[in-house]
Parts: C-alpha cells; sequence; structure tokens
RNA sequence: GGCACCAUAGCCAAGAGGUAAGGCAGAGGUCUGCAAAACCUUUAUCUCCAGUUCGAUUCUGGAUGGUGCCUCCA
C-alpha cells in the first residue's frame, strides 16, 4: 500500500517497522462540546485506514487521545460550574454515542491526557535535563533554538517562522523566542493543576500528544494522523518533543486530512460556521454522513452543503437497495443454474465479482482512494442488478455477490447492522394488497398501499412476489 | 511576507503521457394494472498562455481564480 507522506510530499510504499504490525497515532477531540462534521473526517478517515489494514492482514494498534485539559476545557467547566473531569466524561460519552453510529471503531486505546500526567512530566524532566527546554516565570517552555531542523514537517525554516510570529504576535516576556512554546504552564487562578518539579500546573498542549505516543506506542510509530490545520504547530511540536527527548525518528508516516467547508470556507469552531454529527443525524443517517465523507479523497477538501448529502443519500440508497433485492432473491433461487441464459449470467457476475474486488484493492492500496473504491462497488452493485434481473440465477452466485458487497462495505465501515424487520400488522397488509391485486380490485390494492406506507414500508411488486423495505 | 493545496460535464468526484471511471440530477426507452426498483441509450476536446514531446487534460514554467497554514482549530 502507498501512503503520501507530508513530510517527504511523496506517496511512499508503506511497511510497519515490525514486520505485520502498524502502530497508528490520531489526534482526537477536545472534549468540551460535541464534535462537528469538520471534527468527524480525521476519525472517520483513519478508522477507515486502519480497517483497511487490517483487511490486508495487519495488526493494528490504534490510538486516539482524548484532550481533556486545555484552555477551551477549562473556560467551559468554569462557565458550567462544574469541573473539567465532569465535563470530559460527559462528552466523552457524548463523543461514543456519535462515533459508535458512524460505525469509527473503538481504539485500541483511547488515553486521556489527564491520565498521562506522570508521563508527561517525564518527557519535560528529559528535555529540560537535555538542555531543550527552560524554565521561566510563568512555565517551562521548549527551547526551538536547540532544534535546528525545526520545521522539517511544515517545510519552513526558522526564519521564515520567525518573520510570521514577529508580525502577529508580539514577544512574549517569559519565552526567549516567539517560537518557544509552553511544555508547562505553572497555575493560575481557577485553573485545575497538577504537581511537578516545577510547581503546580498543568501541561501544555503539544506535549500531551508526544507522552500518550510513547506511553501506549513507544518512540517511533508508524503512522501519525490528523487534520491539515495541525501540522503547525502542533505536529511539528510533537516531533521537537519526541525526537528531542527520545533521541529516536518519530513518526514515519505523517498523514494529514483536508478540511470539510461552508460556502468554501472552513468549518470551524470559531467561526461558527460548523454543524454537529449529533444534529445533522436528526436528518441523515449516520452511515450517510460517513459515505459522503468517504466518496471523496481524504486530502481534498468537501464542500458541504444539504444537497450534497441528498445527492449521498440517493447513491447510498442504491447501493442498499441492491442488497436489499439479492437478499429477497435468494430465498427462491434454484440451488443450480438450470438454463444457459442463467448460466452466462453467474459468470458474468463471477467475473465482475473478481474484477471489481481487485480494483476496489487497488484503489485503497493507493493512498487510500476511497473515491475509487466507491466507484468500484457502484460497478459491483451493477452487474449484481443485471444479474439479478435473470430469474435462473442460482443461490450461491447471489450469496457470494452479496457476501462481497458487504465484505467490501465493512472495509470502508459502511456495513448497515440495521435489520429490515416487518411487523405482522404489516405484512397482514401486504397479504390482503396480494388477494386484491389476483383478484384485480386494484383500487383496493392501491388503498392498502397507502395504508402500508404509512405504517412506513413501502412495497414493490416484483416477479418473485412482494418486496417490503422500510421507507 | 513565507509555506502548501486546488481548478475535470448542470452538480459531486476519480484518473493515466496516447483523445476522459463512478455517483447525483436531466432526457428517451424497456419492464409494470399503476408504481417502486432495475436495466439500456444519452450529456466534457479536463481555467488560460507558453514550453518539453510524435502526442498533454495528465510533465515544466507563467497567468488568473479559489482555499488552507504561519494564532486556538480536525
Amino acid at each position: 500500500m502507498k501512503i503520501y507522506n507530508t513530510q517527504t510530499r511523496e506517496k511512499e510504499t508503506f511497511t510497519p517497522l515490525e514486520p505485520g504490525h502498524a502502530k497508528v497515532y490520531v489526534c482526537g477531540p477536545t472534549v468540551y462540546n460535541y464534535f462537528h462534521l469538520g471534527n468527524a473526517r480525521p476519525f472517520i478517515t483513519y478508522d477507515t485506514l486502519r480497517r483497511y489494514l487490517e483487511y490486508r492482514g495487519l495488526k493494528v494498534t490504534y490510538v486516539q487521545n482524548f484532550t481533556d485539559i486545555d484552555d477551551k476545557m477549562i473556560k467551559k467547566a468554569n462557565a458550567e460550574g462544574i469541573t473539567i473531569g465532569q465535563l470530559a466524561d460527559r462528552f466523552i460519552a457524548e463523543y461514543y454515542h456519535d462515533a459508535d453510529r458512524l460505525n469509527i471503531r473503538r481504539a485500541s486505546f483511547h488515553p486521556r491526557a489527564t491520565e498521562s500526567m506522570p508521563m508527561i512530566i517525564q518527557l519535560i524532566e528529559t528535555l529540560v535535563a537535555k538542555g531543550f527546554a527552560y524554565e521561566a516565570e510563568d512555565g517551562v517552555y521548549f527551547d526551538i533554538q536547540k532544534m535546528p531542523d525545526y520545521g522539517k514537517l511544515s517545510h519552513h525554516n526558522l526564519d521564515e517562522l520567525e518573520f510570521g510570529a514577529s508580525e502577529r504576535v508580539s514577544l512574549d516576556g517569559n519565552k526567549r523566542s516567539n517560537l518557544d512554546f509552553a511544555l508547562w504552564k505553572k497555575k493560575k487562578e481557577d485553573e485545575p493543576w497538577w504537581p511537578s518539579p516545577w510547581g503546580d500546573g498543568r501541561p501544555g498542549w503539544h506535549i500531551e500528544c508526544s507522552a500518550m505516543v510513547k506511553q501506549f506506542l513507544g518512540d517511533t510509530i508508524d503512522i501519525h494522523g490528523g487534520g491539515q490545520d495541525l501540522i503547525f504547530p502542533h505536529h511539528e511540536n510533537e516531533i521537537a518533543q519526541s525526537e528531542s527527548a527520545n533521541g529516536q525518528k518519530f513518526v514515519r508516516y505523517w498523514m494529514h486530512n483536508g478540511f470539510i467547508n461552508v460556502d468554501h470556507e472552513k468549518m470551524s469552531k470559531s467561526t461558527g460556521n460548523f454543524f454537529t454529527v449529533r444534529d445533522l443525524a436528526a436528518h441523515y443517517d449516520y452511515l450517510i454522513l460517513r459515505f459522503f465523507m468517504l466518496s471523496g479523497h481524504y486530502r481534498m477538501p468537501i464542500n458541504f452543503t444539504a444537497e450534497l448529502l441528498s445527492a449521498a443519500q440517493n447513491g447510498w440508497n442504491r447501493i442498499q437497495t441492491c442488497i436489499e433485492n439479492l437478499n429477497f432473491i435468494l430465498e427462491q433461487a434454484p440451488a443450480e443454474t438450470a438454463d444457459p441464459a442463467a448460466e452466462a449470467a453467474a459468470a458474468e457476475l463471477g467475473a465482475a465479482r473478481g474484477q471489481y474486488k481487485q480494483a476496489f484493492i487497488e484503489a485503497m492500496d493507493d493512498d487510500l482512494n476511497t473515491a475509487d473504491a466507491i466507484s468500484a462497488i457502484f460497478e459491483l452493485v451493477r452487474a449484481a442488478n443485471t444479474a439479478a434481473a435473470c430469474a435462473g440465477l442460482d443461490k450461491n452466485s447471489i450469496q457470494l455477490t452479496a457476501a462481497l458487497l458487504k465484505e467490501l462495505l465493512d472495509v470502508l465501515g459502511l456495513l448497515s447492522t440495521s435489520e429490515n424487520v416487518i411487523p405482522a400488522e404489516v405484512m397482514k397488509l401486504v397479504e390482503a394488497r396480494s388477494a386484491a391485486k389476483k383478484a384485480r380490485d386494484f383500487q383496493q390494492a392501491d388503498a392498502l398501499r397507502t395504508e402500508i406506507s404509512n405504517l412506513g414500508f413501502a412495497v414493490a411488486d416484483t416477479p418473485q412476489g412482494p418486496k417490503v423495505s422500510k421507507l
């Protein structure tokens, strides 16, 4: 598989450091609110990466943290008169509520920053001892001047960065350089604190991730993922901290996803143009949101509009209907193909399964090209629909096709688990309608169909009899 | 000022140095009591200019337009 590495700006063949075992870390949410569609993108993207790596036979240790201590957490908790722990508990639960429904699998570890305090302190101690960090009046800072290759991920050099920083921020008296960043912030009023060798206080944001990576995955990991806005300074700073402290290469492949835009502008909490997944889920199935997201390449921006979501819904229905239809015709399908037409259909379908599975894998191997992978699924759907129109198609062909569709959808996390349960009440109406139709009482039949749809179900007439599905 | 990214049909979106996947929407048709679903047919010289090449939409340079990062941010 090839992965685009932000650091080298090239697609590289992915080989885990430890054969057969990929170590992946993804920056998780700050748990002070429901997450919005933009936040959901990395969760979905890297969950899909993880599923695919496992599909290809790798063991994956997958870590996604919860940031439960930072300015936003403190502000929100103080505003609500609760502790940051209570705030975190609440929104971690809300995270799982949404994430589970988006088919985002639970990570191997979901560490909370506040639970990694010993490792955070240990890392800072190491950095101070090695001379990469210094203590100032209000905290401990990383000394950028000690890190000559700082900027290697975002491809900035120190001079450029100094210039940019000086244009925007006046030098804070406690720091030696504008670019130095806080590892430890000494206690202020109304802020939670932890004891440390530099007095009571709390960790800086960047060190939390370095600490959790080290604690759960070690000094060198294979893949680190996150949004493009984290490249600088967050990931750059993680590199500075981890490599300076550990003396090892930190991350072998850096992956960064593009943004979700609204009216071609980045969706973000600060600009207020965001849609939470929870709100959208009131109008669209969670998996449609996931499908929508995966229908473009993860590094490209996605412009979000209601129209596009509706279009995604229609495409999604096509896939779901195909699987429903396969399941439906399976019951009455013959065990063996009898006539030549059915035999030909079965042969063609068999070829299509091979061809499109191959296409799916090639697409995913190419830097997780889910858009192409989904079009392979659509082509398989068309092949299945065509073959399914042939009445004599055998059970085995149908089963193999349905199984492959589900297999591929599952790799993308798009396998719907909800079963189509038809209440007895509805079935009764369906039977009554069939009887009315047989008697050529079409008025009565149509009236019953209306009644059925009022109960939330659709009935369609097929050569195999009436097919009922949820509206 | 610096560093990146993007520009493909009405909309969304892949893509390869040799005349463009897929989805949505539209039109026509087949099937159906009607419908639904499905199937078939149909809709693009890939922003512009220059260069490299036998040949570029795909490579290089430039222009124009859009976005992001350089400050919390997925």
